[in-house]
DNA sequence: GTCACGCTGTGAACTCATTCACAGTATAGC
DNA sequence: GCTATACTGTGAATGAGTTCACAGCGTGAC
């Protein structure tokens, strides 16, 4: 089985976007629905689902219950992960606030700072600890994960206490490129350069008519679903 | 020129690193040094430079200031960017004050959010209006950027009412796939995608010895530098 | 019972992105 | 001035990742 960091993300967007159904209102699915609703090709549902190791019935399409399990028992470990995050600044309360209410099977189990009235302190369930007690905790608490939401100075003496301390895989939010030793994982989240990209394209598709095809070649999204737009939405004037 | 969404990202990390060295310190930098500082291969950095069509000299590598001005030239819309967020949740908030500290190019001009008690108030630098205000707001202010920041059901609504008002470029944080009109281009931030591939990557670098090379293959940061780690980094011990 | 349909599973084709590899060239050293 | 060196610019090779296209099959219609 071949796993790339793609696929790993669109199997987070199946199974998310098949969980947001009515539960119970659709047990079976084909590809092309199930492509539809991640903004994929049928084609590479397919494969993807190929891929895992769950296969369909060409009468039926896929077992919703049993797909959303089998991206389960791939993705999420065991005992559930516990997580650790650096920086407990308005970006690192937001990350904690966000996954608390919209996704509390990420369990946020510590968090560090440096200033001493957020010591102490407890954030949407998630303790704040002094950053010279993150030995103790991360071995005590075996975490294995980490969130790292300092300013970017910080960044790689933050991740090098953390993967000495038994840390594998970093969610990284500083434009720093973290140096890691082999084997550990580093997930970038460059808000900046995501807006960037955003202003960019929006740009180009105000300056041509076009996104798409000619030259200066827009992606994804862009101009993704030509059909179906406009009037029949869920109507949003007033 | 072709430019493509990953062209435009790292076009924005080197700009980003270059402006991070000691002004002046180096006026001139190889291509290699540059793909040292952002993670890249020096033949990619060359190649995009190429695209762009910033030359630099055998004999003394690139200009910084030139190729600074020259990814600006291409990055930053003429008169500044004026942005909107929609959604001034704990998410909302942070996405304002991050930029605000770190990226004040990036000017939020407007916010919007459905409480009472937000509309009105300024949340660094930014004024929040009331829902009801966005069309008049938008184009009044001529925004043509916007934030979507959420909850995923509401999303959708958002993103239609944004782009009849003349924005052309969306972030979206929510994990809902927007349907747009042909010419819009989507940015997707997900969350919750980008932590699962933390937590998978990081339980498989635990398994097995290995992110690279064989069978299940980890991708990016995994184990790039291998060299240079352990001992000589900036000591974060005690 | 038989037929036609529409789907899955998948080898092969294709497209896009990155890396290789080397010709061309400006400098520094002798 | 001439040679060795180290870099850029770039066509070609490689390698991912995605899509095509179709064989195979279970189901519903008649």
């Amino acid at each position: 089985m071949k796993v790339t960091a793609r696929l790993i993300e669109r199997l987070s967007t199946y199974r998310r976007n098949l969980q947001r159904q009515i539960p119970g209102a659709k047990t079976r699915i084909y590809s092309h629905e199930l492509a539809a609703l991640v903004g994929e090709t049928p084609a590479l549902v397919r494969r993807d689902l190929m891929t895992i190791g769950f296969t369909g019935s060409p009468a039926h399409g896929y077992d919703v219950p049993g797909l959303i399990a089998k991206i389960a028992e791939l993705l999420d470990p065991p005992g559930g992960a516990g997580i650790a995050l650096v920086g407990v600044g308005a970006l690192g309360r937001a990350i904690l606030r966000y996954f608390h209410r919209v996704h509390p099977e990420f369990r946020f189990v510590a968090a560090f700072d440096t200033s001493p009235d957020k010591v102490g302190q407890v954030f949407d369930g998630c303790p704040c600890h002094a950053l010279d007690d993150m030995e103790a905790t991360l071995r005590q608490k075996l975490i294995a994960f980490g969130v790292i939401a300092v300013p970017a100075d910080a960044a790689q003496v933050v991740a090098t206490r953390l993967v000495r301390n038994g840390v594998r895989a970093l969610l990284n939010f500083t434009p720093e490129r973290l140096q890691m030793p082999p084997g550990a994982y580093v997930e970038d989240v460059d808000l900046a350069a995501s807006l960037e990209k955003v202003v960019f394209f929006g740009r180009l598709g105000a300056t041509h008519a076009a996104c798409p095809g000619a030259d200066m070649a827009g992606p994804e999204s862009c101009a993704a679903n030509q059909d179906a737009y406009a009037s029949d939405l869920p109507s949003a004037n007033s």
